[in-house]
DNA sequence: GTATTATGTAAGTATGTACTTACTAAGTAG
DNA sequence: CTACTTAGTAAGTACATACTTACATAATAC
């Protein structure tokens, strides 16, 4: 479900209870979390468990600090044509968000409410493709194709907040709504380019 | 912070205890959310919590049944300029969202986690906010302003959705980033008149 | 063959939490 | 003045949870 980095193979005991630790903690949140289930999803003992992490927010804690989306993939490639470019990109975000909804759900929210489960390691892997989306952004700005003066992180906002937010009240109505994602590259190119041309 | 309707001033203790639970529930989450810190910040003994609600689940259920939004104000009274109205709608339901943050990062995702919570009385009182912006947007159709063909739940995603999306997002990264509401009812209208004018 | 490593089981400790019971004090209604 | 309601304090029950300790077992390293 939730994608974890490197070391999945390196130590199969660790990955699988961080793995039931990310699980976890999306499905019932911090305090919900407990270790006993952890343990018994990753299929260890608790003690196991202990034995690995001195405790359970430190557990907790590389679990988020794992998260790794496919950053590279998503981004694309070309800028010639922005219309292109951004489609792929807000195509691949979609399919991203769509394939992990617990993540925007559930375990957003628990990130948001326990900051000190982020760790203190600048930015968190989970944030890594919202970055990689004003990276970018920047990146299109710099090359003289959208305006520059609006700061690129509220061009992100603008370009996937409508995707976070359909997930979001998905959730809430228990119906996944279909989203034009054309409408949406085109409304939030409209005015944006740099060039002044439609 | 959160908006409770009548029975406020019927019965303090209640209100005091009700008001008290939602906002720990926002804060805490439905297990961080203890009866004693429920009572001790409505400033009444724990004892007291139980003698008014024979559980914890039946008081959070409660409170979050008398979750309501004022949902007549933020409703157009007019259709005759479309984008007028929805620039007012949009304008209020934003403000409203700003001024409840805590609802939507914390509560609604607890919500979605806790479904029993919502009680079994139909449309719970906290998606009135939505249900109103639905209503509406039928409304219009109904009038022959907006186009039929698109259900009206999947405009309000499209309309109400970037709203949300960029709240999450601002709690995400500790900065409320701004949105250009205008740019947004633009968007949202164009395609969808019925009568095929700009 | 022995030491080391990774795991399991069993048991236990300390603490927190939902919820109860018994008794008391103050205010209000008649 | 009395009855009733609403609140508080104090204490306790039953259970779950994070985390520990002690001991046994199987696999691998040398």
């Amino acid at each position: 479900m939730y994608l974890l980095s490197s070391l999945v193979d390196a130590d199969p005991t660790k990955a699988a209870l961080l793995r039931a630790g990310l699980e976890l903690l999306a499905e019932k949140g911090y305090k919900g979390a407990t270790t006993r289930e952890i343990a018994n999803r990753a299929e260890v003992s608790e003690v196991t468990l202990f034995r690995h992490y001195k405790s359970k927010a430190e557990l907790l804690r590389e679990a988020v600090g794992h998260l790794s989306p496919p950053v590279e993939e998503i981004i694309p490639t070309q800028t010639d044509d922005l219309e292109a470019a951004f489609t792929y990109f807000i195509g691949n975000f979609q399919a991203l968000i769509e394939a992990n909804q617990g993540f925007v759900i559930r375990l957003l929210p628990e990130l948001i409410r326990h900051p000190e489960l982020r760790g203190d390691t600048g930015a968190p892997g989970f944030m890594r493709a919202f970055a990689a989306g004003t990276a970018f952004i920047q990146r299109c700005q710099k090359a003289g194709l959208l305006r520059p003066d609006e700061p690129p992180q509220q061009m992100v906002v603008a370009l996937i907040g409508p995707l976070i937010g359909r997930v979001l009240l998905g959730g809430a109505w228990g119906v996944l709504l279909p989203l034009d994602l054309e409408a949406l590259v085109r409304g939030f190119l409209q005015g944006r380019r740099a060039d002044g041309q439609r």
